[in-house]
DNA sequence: ACTTATAGTTAAGTAAAACTTAACTATGGA
DNA sequence: TCCATAGTTAAGTTTTACTTAACTATAAGT
């Protein structure tokens, strides 16, 4: 292998030869054209080789000038190319994550912080929302979402499946409570698509008619009023395993006839397919995954779920 | 475009990134740790980027310098192909040609000026023999061969063509000189194929026979001392118009009752084809072409020399 | 023909970078 | 526990890069 010349009288040297002007070539390089002079002449000397004519108002290239050139540009390309492909992420030191609110408060708040103390220089920034924001003019790194991984335009990484348990706070329910007296709740309702379909699937299971049940409370989409209802004793819940498990294990709230449905949903981490190519994706993306283990149980691994 | 990171990082990063050792790399670059570890900090802040995870006795690559180090390896590999290229030509200061006798002597030691005048940083050494000799080992770096141009494993390039003239010193003849007069005249012959047929054309196209004519001088490959005796006014020679034209112009010699025969041969520039890549080959192939045309007549154009 | 303007070179001094030395940190192994 | 190893950092030195300013040579304008 040769001795490598000056780095930089190569990119002198490179600018130079294209505009075959060494004042051009300072003025693009913001430097004197005695620096351009000199550093050619440093390469020339490196070389043993003469890579300009000199004219008069003029300089050309030699032949062997010519010879140089389009390698030290191919080489710079690829300099040029390196740097590209860094800069697919232009903020590296910030996660700006959108999450749903019920998912944020109740899963990646409790748990983030096994994320963030293993990246000290990576600070997390959440924007608990239910809507898909848009990617553009936001600066938004990527969205966890519950659906089913089909977004226009964007990419969807499988995270984890989920389970509704109907449940409700321990007060309410008894160890040896029987299906006959599901009626004695009122209900705590949500009116999402995937949620009624698992109620629907615990009145056929139990044979009730739904439309004789008590509502105590109905909202369009805040899963997180439902769950805090629950958790105040207003009634029973069909809740996601996957933010209550844990409140579960604290018998804060208890399963109701151990009624449990396995969703249609999943949790996606979802974003323009170029951001997954960002190291702090990559990263979060390895992390979440590991870390929703802690909800998978072995019946969401349902064929029907895929 | 991106303003490039120091150039000498990137070489540094480059190395440490294969060796996936700091001190390795230093050492491969014969610098001490510390310059190679104060390297990759600059080219960390400038890019605002972990490359490496810094292991307690290792040192890994993060995702980003993963990413990086493709292209950074693409990179340098134009630079040394770049190098490459010039190395093509090890002494681009001095020009070596193996050329014959005559032709040294009697056009390309008088001519040369023009070419050497043109290139000052170039020093020709010339070689005169009639041999065709070994490029390997030898630093040649082109012959000036007067031939067919068919040289196993050589590559030749037509210069220029030529023809004999039949000429004696002014003393010898006169100006309204007979075909008859010839046998007056001794032969100086030189025993190659391409001038004896020139002779035999001569004898065909005056009906003489040539085994009467009497022989003053015969060499087997001298040409230059058929010329010597010739301008010493020993008789009559079978001359290639190239070695003869300036004696020619000057009443040296003057030509034997106009007889002129265009050669079966030419001159050509022969070489290992790598040599003529060189610049200062391209060069000397460029004067040469054109110095050349000073003894190219119109009848040399003739199908049958090409 | 003379002057002016332009492009490049060179020398000398200054600013910036690269490198070494040496002291320090952290950790795996005898 | 102590040593050996790999890397980091700070301070000082050497080397390189850059600027300024004076100089050369020539094309263009007057």
């Amino acid at each position: 292998m040769h001795k490598l010349p000056p780095l930089n009288s190569l990119r002198y040297f490179m600018v130079a030869a294209q505009t075959l002007s060494f004042k051009q070539a300072a003025e693009e390089l913001y430097v004197t054209q005695a620096a351009i002079s000199q550093h050619i002449k440093t390469l020339e000397q490196f070389l043993d080789r003469k890579l300009f004519v000199r004219g008069t108002r003029n300089v050309q290239l030699t032949y062997e000038g010519r010879l140089l050139l389009p390698d030290i540009e191919k080489g710079f390309k690829s300099f040029y190319q390196a740097l590209d492909k860094l800069s697919l992420d232009e903020n590296p030191h910030s996660l700006n994550i959108t999450v749903t609110e019920s998912f944020s408060s109740r899963w990646l708040v409790p748990n983030l912080h096994s994320f963030t103390s293993t990246h000290p220089d990576l600070s997390v920034r959440l924007q608990p929302t239910n809507l898909l924001c848009q990617f553009k003019d936001n600066d938004l790194d990527v969205a966890i979402r519950f659906g089913k991984g089909l977004y226009p335009d964007l990419e969807s990484h499988f995270i984890a499946h989920d389970k509704y348990c109907l449940v409700a706070h321990p007060s309410l329910v008894t160890d040896d409570w029987q299906a006959s007296q599901v009626p004695l709740l009122p209900m705590l309702e949500e009116n999402s698509a995937d949620m009624l379909q698992a109620w629907q699937a615990f009145f056929d299971r139990y044979q009730l008619d739904g439309k004789v049940l008590k509502r105590a409370l109905q909202t369009d989409d805040s899963t997180l009023t439902i769950l805090e209802a629950a958790l105040a004793g207003q009634g029973m819940a069909m809740l996601r395993y996957s933010l209550i498990y844990q409140q579960l294990a604290k018998n804060q709230l208890v399963k109701v006839l151990d009624f449990e449905h396995v969703c249609d949903f999943n949790y996606y981490l979802v974003a323009p397919e170029h951001h997954f190519k960002r190291a702090k994706i990559i990263e979060f993306e390895r992390w979440l995954k590991q870390a929703c283990q802690a909800f998978q149980t072995e019946d969401m691994l349902n064929p029907v779920q895929n």
